[in-house]
DNA sequence: GGGGATTAGTGGGTTAAAGTGGGTGATGAC
DNA sequence: GTCATCACCCACTTTAACCCACTAATCCCC
């Protein structure tokens, strides 16, 4: 079985700011005994949510980085947007507020599964890259695509 | 004989949005002694069916890929529209909603064996591609097929 | 080729779980 | 003191998992 965060899903952001984790992402956290999860925000300006423990060897793998000046920049961004959380009882999260208005969210978010964290989109966003638009990431991606087909 | 999947087959895809898999395909699927499968979209907007074996295979490919930005960006449509499923007693798998918008499935659908994975098209956009009218697949890998008959 | 048996494909009911909205009281900021 | 925010909880709606039953197609034997 693929292990990880895998799958699109559509959710509710609620007036509170909160969404549902998708239970299927929950099953991943319970298999690791732990609901604690990080979130932050990156280059697409989506909220990224990671594990904690996922968090911790990325951050780790920033600190380690060789280009002590990309380090210092990507830890202020990657680190300081970053916030704990814990999965409620419901099953949901709090976004916190900087990191919403950041991703645009409100009324429908769109999670995505990334393996080893997922990604909290707003819906319009998201339909702009994926949706069925000219100039969308399937075809951005399509020569590599042919990479990866044989 | 030719292992994988192969051939044609029209179904229904019923109100709660389900398919029954090609018997012969649920059998290459049994010999593998594996149901579990992975549904995903890519370029052609159908939805595409791994097993999840063989998605594991593609992903690790993409992981793989000298092109970083490739491979980030082939990540997120790749995995972030999969989904596992597993087929039920009745030979039946559930399309996850999102998939479905995107492949315009409704009534009736067109699966279509690939090899190591088939794709489930809607009947309509199978016709656009495949069937008579002018400018279709066929026509426009005839100079392709020049290159494999001898 | 006809007729019964078997399997594939389809529809839909039931039940449990997921997702959603919102109330309430504690906490902390202004 | 007042207001906004957040954690916690309750209750409703929707969805998906599971199972049963019917119909249509296929196979096989006579």
């Amino acid at each position: 079985m693929f292990s990880g965060f895998l799958g699109l899903y559509e959710v509710a952001v609620d007036e509170k700011g909160r969404i549902a984790i998708p239970a299927r992402f929950r099953q991943t956290f319970a298999e690791h005994g732990d609901l604690q999860l990080v979130m932050t925000t990156g280059p697409s300006s989506c909220i990224e949510i990671y594990p904690a423990e996922e968090f911790q060897r990325v951050a780790d793998d920033i600190q380690r980085l060789e280009d002590r000046a990309a380090a210092e920049l990507l830890q202020q961004v990657f680190i300081g947007f970053a916030a704990e959380a814990e999965i409620d009882k419901q099953g949901r999260v709090l976004l916190p507020t900087l990191l919403r208005k950041r991703a645009g969210l409100n009324g429908t978010a769109v999670v995505s599964g990334r393996g080893r964290r997922f990604d909290v989109w707003s819906a319009e966003r998201w339909n702009e890259r994926f949706g069925d638009g000219p100039g969308n990431a399937f075809e951005q991606a399509a020569s590599a695509y042919l990479q990866i087909r044989r």
